[in-house]
DNA sequence: CGGTACCGTTGGATCGATCCAAACAATTCA
DNA sequence: TGAATTGTTTGGATCGATCCAACGGTACCG
């Protein structure tokens, strides 16, 4: 068999390009072209050159598994797969963070696990045997142990979200659900509206909570009377029947949902009702999902390339350089896209 | 600072158990315990068991990056990131991908790439500097060159989805897609359907082409009328106005969906004209996504976590014992999942 | 002119598992 | 009993990159 041509595939080539050879070509030791790929200021400049030309010519590519076996580095960060994330918002996060990490050359590996306690117990495997130099946590929520576990035994991690009571010893980015929720009562009252509900998560605490404090804040500082809010878990059944509640129990004239996944059942049951939505009742989602495009559905987007870069960003660094300075924490604001549910003339 | 107790987190351990540390409590040489993993059969029993109970008492882990340094092999399977798949199918099937692969001892790594070309100058990459040891391919089309580019390449592959053009020299797993939307036909005839439109991509080759058959042979069977279907992107918007040209056109009773987006399009521009879905007009979607349940879409759902076994049974055989054998080739059926939006009475 | 300092470069040991060939033990057969 | 055979176990080299200690060379200083 030749030699097809060129490093494209190194799999092909007659013999693949290692330290060693491009030394030779060189005309340097191992030793150097090691130095000029990794501290390339304490090569001399001619010299440098030469092994750059080495290495272009040869094609080569440092082996990360020979490397990883000395240093105990593998450029390798761990992401745990949920079932459902808070729905269509986590391929788009684990698109992007793919993105982010491999800018800095490291890559995402996968894993499962049906509860954190099983998670915790996953970490010892994937670090001991894939020396994975991280993890990307997402879903934190109150009473997370993961990430003061992972510190505990030295793991650098990031999470997608607050640590919602520890203090927080870790590097973070959130998206401020307030601030959106915040921003989607304000642009509700502007149109008029008077009667603003909320349909959230069974759960008060966390995201969720998060995301009904900015409601209510404002209702309240707007002088607007402060609608008990209906609750349900985060699938589309469960919505329609906790609007049906709100509407019957509060008569409001607009809902501001935890998701667009509830805000869909939201619509739904307006629709049955034989209301429009946006004429007699507004709805404005959270995620801007695929769903909120087609039903024009108002919703608040979250900026999940930032939220990935500086996720990469900041494990990196702890990675890298694992200094004494305070966690860097990075809040984003979400957008509220705005569609016809919450625009069209009502009353 | 003191050993903190089991080997759970290995890191902490006041030293990491390594083949030569296990060798050395068992009282046999390193080769030895390594065959006793590697190669039971040819360990004596006795020596068998004392190793086992050293491996056990110390915890030990083989590390990967010294066993793939030597034999070229990763147990790591690369996964492109699209950034949208057929719509919510993905996320599941990465999570099932990850199980599956997992239960093979085989971990996932993504990558991303904005179009074809870009993934197969990525594999390069992946396979010097990482030695993935194969890839799960997604979203396979006519004219898709990935696979061949690595079966000439001589590196192991498994394709979610036929190979639409060539002759498929590369084990693949699928959904009969022409199955389900036959059967969805069926359902619907036997509903009292007689006009039964569909709505689908614009693109009537590969997996789009596959479920328009199902239906156009089901219908032509059946003696109805062939009525011209109509096409669209696939996103809601899109499939909305598709379906609004579908009902002025042809006039059916019922609408076959290539997917639950398209579904949900067609179901928004009913609901718009005032009538009723289900009851005026049926539709069926695809993908059983959450979308079908909020709204009691219809919809044909895939067997994903079969299709993501079977998808990591093939490439691990193949990554071990590299046959002859002519590649086997996996078809699934999908699901009918029937929910008011195709049996309310109609007429 | 010898000594200290620094800079760039080098050889050799090392990470932890696997390959291979040779050594050893147990068993069979002439 | 000795030789041939089969079955287990072992030492040492190896994968490819990085760590570390030591090297020769130039510059500077007293």
């Amino acid at each position: 068999m030749t030699d097809d041509g060129g490093p494209v595939l190194g799999r092909h080539a007659s013999a693949r390009a290692t330290l060693g050879s491009v030394a030779a070509l060189a005309g340097v030791s191992k030793q150097t072209v090691s130095n000029v790929i990794n501290s390339p200021r304490i090569v001399r400049d001619e010299t440098a050159r030469r092994v750059t030309a080495a290495i272009a010519e040869l094609g080569y590519r440092p082996h990360r598994a020979a490397s990883q076996l000395r240093t105990r580095r593998s450029r390798v960060l761990g992401l745990r797969v949920q079932n459902r994330f808070t729905d269509a918002v986590f391929d788009r996060f684990l698109h992007a963070l793919t993105d982010a990490a491999g800018a800095l050359d490291y890559r995402i590996m996968l894993y499962t696990a049906p509860d954190d306690d099983a998670e915790i117990r996953a970490y010892g495997e994937l670090l001991d045997r894939w020396d994975l130099d991280g993890f990307v946590l997402t879903g934190t929520h109150p009473g997370d142990e993961r990430t003061s576990y992972l510190s505990q035994a030295g793991v650098p991690c990031v999470t997608f979200g607050r640590p919602w009571d520890d203090s927080g010893h870790h590097p973070w980015v959130d998206v401020d659900g307030a601030s959106g929720t915040r921003m989607a009562t304000q642009h509700l009252i502007s149109q008029g509206h008077r009667r603003i509900g909320f349909l959230g998560w069974p759960d008060s605490s966390g995201v969720g909570g998060d995301r009904l404090a900015g409601w209510a804040g404002q209702v309240k500082a707007a002088g607007l009377p402060v609608l008990l809010p209906s609750r349900a878990v985060n699938d589309a059944v469960h919505g329609r029947a906790a609007a049906a509640e709100l509407l019957d129990r509060t008569d409001p004239t607009a809902i501001i949902c935890a998701s667009d996944v509830l805000a869909l059942g939201a619509m739904a049951e307006i629709s049955a009702r034989g209301m429009k939505v946006g004429e007699q009742i507004a709805v404005i989602g959270f995620d801007d999902t695929d769903i909120s495009e087609v039903g024009g559905l108002s919703s608040l987007a979250q900026p999940l390339v930032e939220v990935a870069s500086h996720s990469a960003r900041l494990i990196a660094a702890l990675i890298e350089k694992p200094s004494a300075d305070p966690p860097e924490h990075v809040l984003l604001l979400p957008t509220l896209v705005i569609r016809g549910s919450s625009t069209a003339v009502h009353h």
